[in-house]
RNA sequence: GCGAGAGUGGCGAAAUGGCAGACGCACCAGACUUAGGAUCUGGCGGGUAAUCCCCGUGCGGGUUCAAAUCCCGCCUCUCGCACCA
C-alpha cells in the first residue's frame, strides 16, 4: 500500500488545509454573479454520521461545487437540528446534561463532515438549541399568537398516568406506555396548536406550481391535506331549537338517509344526551368506545359498533324523523364529526345498518340492474335518482349540484370543501426544546412574554427523574415568575415546542445567521430565497416539508419572508440499503463512514455513493463495489503521475494543431465527455451516468502511449486536466491535487467549468444503423454528411444486407439522416 | 380498499420511439511476476463449434417501417394514506 500511487490520506488532509486556510467556501454577499442557494437537510446531532448523511451531503456538495464552477455565487450552509428527545434519554441513562451531550455530538459530527471535504460555509453554522436561535422560535410564536394563528385548546390525548406525560401515537404500544408498560388512557388536556388549517387551501392549491418537486412528494402532500368537496347539511333536533350539521360528499343520496351517526367524543354530546331517555346506556357505550380506542389502536379493523342516542332528528327535505346513533367509526375532527347514514349507497353505512336492523332505502338506481328486492351490498356507483321527490330521474352527478343548490336556497345546507389536515399540536411535555413564551397569571390570565424579555432561557441544571413529566415544572426558578402585566406571582408555561418548529424556518436564518434584531433581514433573505436546490430524505415528504411551506407563507404574510414557497427544486434521495434492507443497528448491517474513509478516503466514499445509483433511487451498499471507485481514482492518479514524471512533460493546456486520426478521436472523446457530464448535471442531476462518462474517458486515455511522442503527451495532458475539473464536484480532493500536479495554480474549485471545443466534436465517420424489417443487419462507418442515395447504395452492397434481402422485394425505405436506414421487405 | 412509483444479465445499473445491457462489481482467460488478494490487456445475456443465425427488457394484446420506451388489460414488489362520509 505504501507504494500505491494514490496516497489519499496525505492528499485529503493537504487539500482540506488549503480550503481551511483560504476560506474557500465562505460565501460573499455580492451581486456580480447570479446566486445559487444549495441546501441539504440539517442533521439531528445523534453522535455520529451514517451513510444516509454521507449520501445526502455528497449529492448536495456535488451540486454546490458544480454551480460554483459554472459561475454562481453559491450559498451552501450547514447546521444542527439540535433539540429533541434522544438528548433527554441520554441524560436519564448516562447522567449527562442534554446540552453537554448535544454539544459533544455536534463537535464530533462536524469533524466527520469536514473529513468528507464538504464545501460548507461554516461561518453560518447554526444550532437550534442555542438561545441565539430559539429566541426567534419564541418571537415567531408570539407573532403567530398575535395573529390568532397560535391557540390553546383541550383535546383527547394519550396519557400515561405512571409517567405523568402525554405520549405521541407512536409511543403507545398495544395500549401500553412504551417506557413503563402501564396502560395508556385518553385524557382531555390543553395543548398549543398552530392554525395550519387556515392555510390548507393554499398549501394544497399551490402544490401544482412546484414543478421542481418530485411528483411523489407532491402527491403525498396532496393526500395528506386531503381536500374533499361536498356539502354541509343541517338536520334539526326534535324538541330542541338546534340543529346538527353533517358533512357529506354525497348530497345526491340525501333522500336515502335512514339514520345519522355522531362521533362519541363530539363536543355537543353532553348537551344532547341531557334530553335523552337512553342517556345511561349511551354514556356507558361512549366510555367503553374511548377505552377501546386506546387499547385497540393498532388492530387494523375495529368492528363497527353503535348505540341509539335516543335523540331524534328531522330530515331537512322530507321532514321524516331520523334516529341519531353514536358510532365508533365516526372520526371526530374531520368534517363536522356527524355523518348521514345512507346504507343503500355507502358500504360502511350498509354494514352498520345491517348489524342494527336499520332500514335501507334505495335512492339511486343502476340502469343496468333490476332494483327490485332487498340489496345485498351498497350500490356506490353512478345512476339515476329514485324515491327522491322532485329530483327523480336526474343523473346522480347532476343531482349533487341540484340538491345542494336547493338546500342553499332554503338555508338548510351549503357546499363546502373540507380538509383532512388538522391543526398542528406543538406542545411537548419535555425539557430539551424551545420554551413556549407564555405566562399564566391568576389575575391577568394568559400573558405573552414581552419581546424585550426574550429569550426565555432553558435552564441548564435540571433534574431528570426518569419518571416523566417535564423537568421544567419541577424547576422553581424557571417556573415562578412575576406577571409582566400586574407584577403578581405567576407561572411560566412548562411545555416546550415541537422540534419541527426549528426546522420550519432555518433556511431563512442561514441567509442572515448572526442577526440579533430579527430572525433574519428581509432584504438579505430576498437575495437568496427561494432555496434553488433542496436535498434530503423522502421520509420528510410530509411533516417537515409541509410545516416549512406553512411557515414560509405565514412569515410572508407577516412581512418577513420574501417568498411564499421556500424550496424551488427538491431532490429526495433514496435510502442506503445493505443486504436488501435499510441499515440499522438492530439489523446489524450498518456501515461506518469513518472506517470507510480511513480505508479508502473521502473521495472514494463520495464517488461510490454517487456512482452506484441515481440520487433519487435506493442505493444498495456493496463493499466490493466500493473498490471499483477506489480503483478508478487510483488509475487516474497513476496515469497523471506517469505523465508528469516523463522528462518531456510540459505543463501546457494548448492542444496541438494537427494530430493523428487516433489522437483526434481521443480529443473527440474528451470533449464529448465535457458535453455529457454537463448535460447530466444540468438536467436531472444524473451523477451516476456523469461519473460513468468519466470512467469511460479514463479508459480511453489509458490507450495513449505517452512514450510515443509530444502529441500523445499533450492530448493526455488535456484529457487529465479536463478530468480533474469534471471530477471535482464528486471527488474534490484528488481533483485539486491533480490540478496542481498537472501544472495549474490555485484552486480547481475557483476554475471555470471546462469549455467545449466544438471542432473537436466533429467526427470524420459515424455509425449508420442498417435495418431490414426493423432488425439490425449492419453498422456502416460513414461520413455524417452521407446522403440518402449514397447510404442506400453502400447498404445494398453490404454482404449481410444482401443476404437478408435476397429473394424479397423492397417495399419501403425509411431514412433517418445521419443515423439509420430501414429496408422494409416483403415476398415478391 | 385508495393513491403513487417500480419491474432490464449473477449483482448495482445504462439507453431524445432507432445498435438493448454503456459504466462498475463479480466471474473467466492472458501478460508481468518467487508470488498475486497489486497492476495491465482481453472476454463476459441465453441457445450455439461459430465471427452466421435465432431468442431475449414481469405477463398478454395493440399502435408503428421500428417499442425497454407509447396505448389497453393483467401479475408482482415497494412506498404513502387508510372507517376521512
Amino acid at each position: 500500500m505504501s507504494q500505491h500511487p494514490y496516497p489519499f490520506k496525505e492528499i485529503e488532509a493537504n487539500v482540506q488545509s488549503i480550503w481551511e486556510k483560504s476560506n474557500t467556501f465562505r460565501t460573499a454577499e455580492q451581486n456580480t454573479r447570479p446566486k445559487f442557494y444549495c441546501l441539504e437537510m440539517f442533521p439531528y446531532p445523534s453522535g455520529r454520521i451514517h451513510m444516509g448523511h454521507v449520501r445526502n451531503y455528497s449529492i448536495g456538495d456535488a451540486l454546490a461545487r458544480y454551480k460554483r464552477m459554472r459561475g454562481f455565487n453559491v450559498l451552501h450552509p450547514m447546521g444542527w437540528d439540535a433539540f429533541g428527545l434522544p438528548a433527554e434519554n441520554a441524560a436519564i441513562q448516562r447522567n449527562i446534561p442534554p446540552g453537554t451531550w448535544t454539544t459533544d455530538n455536534i463537535a464530533h459530527m462536524k469533524k466527520q463532515l469536514k473529513k468528507l471535504g464538504l464545501s460548507y460555509d461554516w461561518d453560518r453554522e447554526i444550532a437550534t438549541c442555542l438561545p441565539d436561535y430559539y429566541r426567534w422560535n419564541q418571537w415567531l410564536f408570539l407573532q403567530f399568537l398575535k395573529r390568532g394563528l397560535a391557540y390553546k385548546k383541550g383535546g383527547l390525548l394519550n396519557w400515561c398516568d405512571q409517567c405523568a406525560t402525554v405520549l405521541a401515537n407512536e409511543q403507545v404500544e398495544d395500549g401500553l406506555c412504551w417506557r413503563c408498560k402501564s396502560p395508556v388512557e385518553l385524557r382531555s388536556l390543553e395543548q398549543w396548536y398552530l392554525k395550519i388549517t387556515d392555510y390548507a387551501k393554499e398549501l394544497h392549491d399551490t402544490l401544482k406550481d412546484l414543478s421542481g418537486w418530485p411528483e411523489k412528494v407532491r402527491t403525498m402532500q396532496e393526500n395528506w391535506i386531503g381536500p374533499s368537496t361536498g356539502a354541509h347539511i343541517d338536520f334539526s333536533i326534535a324538541g330542541m331549537d338546534k340543529h346538527l350539521t353533517v358533512f357529506t360528499t354525497r348530497p345526491d343520496t340525501l333522500f336515502g338517509v335512514t339514520f345519522v351517526t355522531i362521533a362519541p367524543e363530539h363536543e355537543e354530546m353532553e348537551n344532547l344526551l341531557s334530553r335523552s331517555d337512553n342517556r345511561d346506556l349511551a354514556h356507558a357505550f361512549i366510555r367503553e368506545t374511548l377505552h377501546k380506542r386506546t387499547t385497540e389502536r393498532n388492530t387494523e379493523i375495529i368492528e363497527k359498533e353503535g348505540i341509539d342516542s335516543g335523540i331524534r332528528l328531522i330530515h331537512p327535505l322530507t321532514g321524516e324523523t331520523i334516529p341519531l346513533w353514536i358510532g365508533n367509526f365516526v372520526v371526530s375532527g374531520y368534517g363536522t364529526g356527524v355523518v348521514m347514514g345512507v346504507p343503500a349507497h355507502d358500504t360502511r353505512d350498509f354494514e352498520f345498518a345491517s348489524k342494527y336492523g336499520l332500514p335501507i332505502k334505495t335512492v339511486i338506481s343502476d340502469p343496468e340492474k333490476n332494483p327490485a328486492g332487498s340489496p345485498l351490498e351498497a350500490m356506490t356507483g353512478p345512476g339515476v335518482l329514485v324515491q327522491s321527490g322532485k329530483f327523480d330521474g336526474l343523473r346522480n352527478d347532476l343531482a349533487k349540484v341540484e340538491i345542494t343548490r336547493h338546500l342553499e336556497e332554503k338555508g338548510l345546507g351549503r357546499s363546502v370543501t373540507t380538509y383532512r389536515l388538522r391543526d398542528w399540536g406543538i406542545s411537548r411535555q419535555r425539557y430539551w426544546g424551545t420554551p413556549i413564551p407564555v405566562i399564566y397569571c391568576d389575575t391577568c390570565g394568559l400573558v405573552p412574554v414581552p419581546d424585550q424579555d426574550l429569550p426565555v432561557i432553558l435552564p441548564d441544571h435540571v433534574s431528570f427523574t426518569g419518571k416523566g413529566g417535564s423537568p421544567l415544572a419541577e424547576h422553581p426558578s424557571f417556573l415562578h415568575v412575576k406577571c409582566p402585566k400586574c407584577g403578581e406571582d405567576a407561572k411560566r408555561e412548562t411545555d416546550t415546542m415541537d422540534t419541527f418548529i426549528d426546522s420550519s424556518w432555518y433556511f431563512l436564518r442561514f441567509t442572515d445567521p448572526k442577526n440579533t434584531q430579527l430572525p433574519f433581514d428581509r432584504q438579505t433573505a430576498a437575495h437568496w430565497l427561494p432555496v434553488d436546490q433542496y436535498v434530503g430524505g423522502v421520509e420528510h415528504a410530509i411533516l417537515h416539508l409541509l410545516y416549512a411551506r406553512f411557515f414560509t407563507k405565514v412569515l410572508n404574510d407577516l412581512g418577513l419572508s420574501p417568498v411564499r414557497e421556500p424550496f424551488d427544486a427538491l431532490l429526495t434521495q433514496g435510502m442506503v440499503l445493505k443486504d436488501g434492507s435499510k441499515m440499522s443497528k438492530s439489523k446489524g448491517n450498518v456501515v461506518d463512514p469513518d472506517l470507510l474513509i480511513d480505508r479508502y478516503g473521502a473521495d472514494t466514499v463520495r464517488l461510490f455513493t454517487l456512482f452506484s445509483a441515481p440520487p433519487d433511487k435506493d442505493l444498495a451498499w456493496d463493499d466490493k463495489a466500493v473498490e471499483g471507485a477506489f480503483r478508478f481514482l487510483g488509475r487516474l492518479s497513476q496515469k497523471s503521475q506517469e505523465l508528469v514524471s516523463h522528462p518531456g512533460f510540459l505543463p501546457t493546456r494548448t492542444p496541438p494543431a494537427s494530430l493523428s486520426q487516433e489522437l483526434r478521436l481521443v480529443r473527440t472523446k474528451i470533449h464529448e465527455t465535457i458535453q455529457d457530464v454537463t448535460r447530466d448535471l444540468d438536467g436531472d442531476a444524473q451523477m451516476n451516468t456523469a461519473i460513468a462518462r468519466l470512467m469511460e474517458l479514463l479508459n480511453t486515455l489509458y490507450s495513449i502511449d505517452l512514450q510515443k511522442g509530444a502529441d500523445e503527451r499533450m492530448v493526455l495532458q488535456e484529457g487529465l486536466q479536463v478530468t480533474s475539473m469534471l471530477l471535482s464536484p464528486f471527488a474534490p480532493h484528488l481533483s485539486q491535487h491533480l490540478w496542481n500536479l498537472l501544472g495549474e495554480e490555485g484552486l480547481v474549485a475557483d476554475a471555470p467549468w471546462p469549455e467545449l471545443d466544438q471542432s473537436a466534436l466533429v467526427r470524420d465517420v459515424v455509425p449508420f444503423i442498417i435495418q431490414v424489417n426493423g432488425k439490425l443487419r449492419a453498422t456502416l462507418m460513414l461520413p455524417p454528411s452521407t446522403t440518402e442515395s449514397e447510404l442506400r447504395e453502400t447498404a445494398l452492397n453490404d454482404e449481410k444486407v444482401i443476404r437478408a434481402i435476397e429473394g424479397f422485394q423492397i417495399k419501403k425505405v425509411v431514412h433517418v439522416p445521419g443515423k439509420l436506414m430501414n429496408f422494409v421487405i416483403g415476398p415478391g
